[in-house]
DNA sequence: ACAACAAAATGAACTTCATTCATTAATGGG
DNA sequence: CCCATTAATGAATGAAGTTCATTTTGTTGT
C-alpha cells in the first residue's frame, strides 16, 4: 500500500493523478519480486496501489499490457556494456548471461515476450540496436546478424525455464529400469538444480559461440 | 461428440465406463488440433467427450494433468531414428529438428514442461534414454551427456516460440530511429516469418553442434 | 438370487480472475 | 465561471477450473 488516496476515500478526480503507467510498472514488479507470478492480480495490483481494479483500466488495457510494462524493465537491466570493451563473441556470452540471469525469475513473461512485436518495447529495441551493431562491426552483416540474436535468445529462454525446474526433475521415480544409463548419469549432475542448470547452460552457450566463432572468423 | 451415453442420458454408471485417461488424451489432442489451445477448456472437453465437465475429474486430476497428457503423446512422436544410423552429431541435430517440428504448434505446452519431473513422462523418459546411449558409445559420458541434452532441449523450446510469433514482430513501427542498422537487417530475413525463424534456429543448432563436435572430437 | 461395494457420471454451486459500465467528482482551459 | 476532460468508484458480468453430495449400476462374494 505505497499511494493513499488524498482528500479522504471519495470519488472522483483527486487532486493529482493516483496512477501512471510507471506507478502501476513498480508496483506490479514489487508483486512480482515479492511474492512471485501467481499473485500478481488486477486485484492485488490495485490493492497495492490503494485503488479500485477497474482503476487500472484507465492506464493500462489489460493484464497483458501489465506484462509487457514489466517485460520492458526488465530488458532494461541486461547487461551490454561488453559490446564496447570485448570482441564480439566474449561480449555476446557475457550479453546471453546476464540476459538468462535476468528472465530465470520471469519465465512466466516468456510466453508475451515470444509473440510481442518490438514496437512495443523501446528498450528492446535500443538493446537490438546495440547488438547489432557490433556484430556489423565484426564483419557480420545482414539477415545472419539478426539470425544470430534471435538464436541465442532462444538459448536464454530455453535454460531461463531450466533453473526454475524443480529438485527432482530427473529423479524417474519408480521408472529408473527404463532409462538406466540416463538414471546413472542425470546423478552425477550437482545436487543443486541451479547449478545443473547453469553447467548446462554455460556447456551450450560456450559450444554455440564456438561455433559462431569458427563460421565467422576474420 | 464421440462418444454418447448409452441407456437414454440418466445418471450413475453405464454399461462400460464413457471416459478413460487415454480417451481424454485423445479428445485434448483433436481439440487442440483443431482449434488450438485457447479452446482447450474442461468444458469444451467435456463437451467433446458427451459427459459432464466434472466426470473429467474421476480420470484426470487437474487441467494440467490434461496437458501432461497431451506432452507425452506429443513427445512420442519426436524422431530419435537418426541415432541408431548416423554419427552422434548428425543424429542430435536431426533430433532437434524434429523435437522443434513437434512442438512448434505445442508452445503452450512448454510451461508445463519446464518444471515437470521426467517420472510423469515414461515415453520421454525412454527418448531421453536413446539420446543418452548414442552419446555414451560417442564417449561422451557423465553429466555431459545430460547436459547436451538440456542444451539443446532449451535451444529447441526458445525456438519453437520464435516459430509461433506474429509476421511483424521485427517491425519498429514508428521506432526506427532508435535502431536503424538493427531495422535495416531485419528487413532482409526472409518475409515468411516461418522461413525467417526456421533460418535462425539451423544457424544456431550448426553452430552448436559443430562447437559441441569441436569439444568431444576423437 | 441377493446384498453390499466401488466406480463413474450428474448438475449445481463455488471460487478466482479479468474486464466492462454507468456514475461521480475534481481540475483546468476558454 | 462554466463545462469538457480525466480519472476514480463499485457493482455486475462472464469465463474457467474445481468441488461435492447424490445417484446409478456393474461387479463380487455369499
Amino acid at each position: 500500500m505505497t499511494q493513499q488516496a488524498r482528500s479522504g476515500r471519495g470519488r472522483g478526480r483527486p487532486s493529482s493523478p493516483i496512477l501512471s503507467r510507471e506507478r502501476v510498472t513498480a508496483a506490479a514488479i514489487r508483486i512480482v519480486t515479492d511474492q512471485g507470478y501467481r499473485h500478481l492480480t488486477m486485484a492485488s495490483l490495485s490493492r497495492e496501489l490503494g485503488v479500485a481494479a477497474s482503476a487500472l483500466y484507465n492506464h493500462v488495457s489489460s493484464k497483458r499490457d501489465v506484462l509487457v510494462l514489466i517485460q520492458d524493465r526488465i530488458n532494461e537491466q541486461i547487461d551490454c556494456s561488453a559490446f564496447t570493451s570485448h570482441p564480439w563473441d566474449q561480449a555476446l556470452r557475457q550479453w546471453a548471461r546476464s540476459y538468462r540471469w535476468c528472465f530465470m525469475e520471469h519465465t512466466a513473461l516468456i510466453p508475451v515476450m515470444a509473440v510481442l512485436p518490438v514496437a512495443d518495447s523501446p528498450r528492446t529495441l535500443r538493446m537490438y540496436e546495440r547488438v547489432t551493431c557490433a556484430l556489423r562491426d565484426a564483419g557480420i552483416v545482414g539477415a545472419d546478424a539478426v539470425d544470430i540474436i534471435v538464436g541465442i535468445e532462444a538459448l536464454v529462454f530455453g535454460a531461463a525455464y531450466d533453473a526454475s525446474a524443480p529438485t527432482d526433475i530427473f529423479d524417474p521415480g519408480g521408472l529408473e529400469d527404463l532409462a538406466p544409463t540416463f538414471t546413472r548419469f542425470a546423478a552425477q549432475r550437482s545436487a543443486d538444480p541451479r547449478e545443473a542448470a547453469d553447467r548446462a547452460f554455460e556447456l551450450a552457450l560456450d559450444a554455440l559461440i564456438d561455433g559462431l566463432r569458427q563460421r565467422y572468423a576474420g
